[in-house]
DNA sequence: TTGTACGCGTTATCAA
DNA sequence: TTGATAACGCGTACAA
């Protein structure tokens, strides 16, 4: 099969010519779009199948200025903890992406490093981005917002005008709280991370609005945020120890699986002498002899409704501005 | 900046025709290419710089047949210990990728589900493509083969005849095994996953090696293979306990990590009635009270290189057939 | 050194 | 219903 004749993919013009019609006439069979003859399309189809013709992206996209590419945007993670939830967001996004013929272009950017995205926004290689973490004060989504490329974030903008879709993270956090309060326990402790990052914030929130639900306010005394490091979270522990907290409410399973490890190491006992809840369920909490209370969100139903909703975008449809996905109270011994 | 005049991108014309030269000269003044003046260079550039001129990627890709892409292929993984391969594997070729500016675009293969993969070639999306993950039987290597595209995998591949590179699996299982050998350590049972992956063939390889450089064999009753299931790993430690074995050498962090936990619950001691040993490190091992001994592998390493060369295939240099990557034996208390 | 003109492979407009 | 032909935006022989 080597040597000889230079193979040379076919074009549209060369089924045309094998065929006998015009350009035009296999165009329009292949896109069905514009008036075109049945048994003449069937021919060409026909013909397509058999002898393997695909068009050029590259051309369609300039014809037609449209990549069929959606831009996945994540953020520079290395935590176990964090890994799970890119990941299937990833997987739900290209499985939606590939069911409607796009492809996603992965960009990774560490911190604040506008780079990477200016610079994909520059190239006009995707026709849609997906943001899959937002930030309080976020430096992408005007980036996004000037460039007019249709976008929405897994998770909330502050100040709005963005499609945004999220796990119900603060109705969630209020939940569990509302339950473990009505289940008479008091001195619910709060452990945090990055309060920078949205999904904190409206977690804190939750947490908050439960007790304002029912006229009252956490004891500051017992609210950690920004532990950024085990270091911290060991000292927030610790403390909380000695304070005589009831239950440890922890922000996401990063800081609970440390939490656990700690109260292993400790050797105290869960939940005789203090009840632990997660505000995000993840494998990693499996690892432990004891179940966890817990909040479950289905991030593949996140990261398909996202593309999905962009999808819906780049056809020039009407789409909600923010949508809240359920989620899971997972009530387990470590509250009992 | 609204209503008006239609906002529409520059195009070279545009640069051009403002400038008061020719598209050529613009074109030339970006890509360095052909013969140009300084000075005109120069101002062209200052204003393109100024005004923000960037290049339709469809357009040149069309006149160049150059994507600027790579396709990076990704098993169907779900495992917490699977995860952290590829996410490294993928964040190392972005990183390479991009400082060569190219993007990557990111396709997931279930199983032997090869359609994902033909589309991709089909499409003539991008210039070359990074497998990573490779089987004995592997469905893709062919079809990647058969399309003439650029291809380098990540694993090794049976019969050749593809650029891999690859983590010395085998060299690093066979200094471990020997090392527990040397240390007196008899009777080391072997715990493995599917064989149907290289990766895995390759660290079996290595065990056997580490005897047969003594002339010996290991005792085969000792010897397990595909266990794909936690049950299956279960019933295996059970009866490595019952048959005496001195050391269990997991074949990766999935199977150790079991390994680890269930020993754990039936009180066994490490290393005094069982040493264990893993032929992958991860994260998920450091959950353990205990520090195993087990190999460590530079996986960004391994994505940064396989990228650097897929790119230097595209580029049309010649490349090694086979790239083996170093690695390091980690002894730790689990065979003290 | 610079400009002209054509080709890359499709889609889309307009006649026929 | 079908066929010419002009875009789409860029690179590049070739000519000047």
């Amino acid at each position: 099969m080597k040597g000889g004749e230079a193979e040379r993919v076919k074009t549209i013009q060369d089924v045309a010519r094998e065929l006998g019609v015009s350009t035009s006439t296999v165009s329009r069979s292949i896109s069905g779009k514009g008036r075109i003859g049945k048994d003449t399309r069937e021919r060409v189809m026909r013909y397509i199948n058999e002898n393997g013709y695909y068009p050029n992206a590259a051309a369609q996209s300039l014809a037609q200025s449209k990549t069929n590419n959606i831009g996945l945007i994540l953020p520079e993670v290395d935590t176990l903890v964090d890994m799970p939830f890119f990941h299937s967001c990833m997987y739900a996004v290209e499985e939606m992406a590939q069911a409607n013929d796009y492809d996603i272009l992965v960009v990774i950017t560490s911190g604040k490093d506008t780079r990477p995205l200016e610079r994909l926004i520059n190239n006009r290689k995707v026709d849609g981005m997906v943001l899959t973490r937002t930030y309080e004060d976020d430096c992408f989504v005007p980036l996004l917002k000037e460039s007019r490329i249709p976008f929405v974030t897994i998770g909330q903008v502050k100040g709005g005008e963005a499609v945004q879709v999220d796990s119900d993270n603060t109705g969630a956090c209020m939940e569990l709280t509302s339950v473990l309060l009505s289940k008479k326990v008091g001195r619910i402790a709060y452990l945090g991370g990055n309060m920078e990052q949205m999904v904190n914030q409206c977690r804190y929130e939750g947490y908050l609005g439960a007790y304002g639900q029912l006229g009252k306010k956490p004891d500051g005394k017992l609210v950690y945020r920004n532990l950024n490091s085990k270091t911290m979270i060991e000292k927030a522990v610790e403390e909380l120890l000695e304070k005589k907290a009831e239950c440890m409410l922890c922000q996401d399973d990063f800081i609970c699986d440390e939490v656990l490890h700690l109260l292993a190491e400790k050797g105290v006992n869960i939940p005789e002498d203090v009840k632990v809840a997660s505000c995000h369920y993840s494998r990693i909490l499996d690892n432990y002899p004891i179940t966890v209370t817990s909040l479950k969100f289905d991030i593949m139903q996140l990261g398909r409704t996202a593309c999905k909703i962009l999808l819906d975008m780049i056809d020039g449809k009407e789409v909600p501005e923010k949508t809240l996905l359920d989620y899971e109270v997972i009530l387990k011994e470590s509250t009992k």
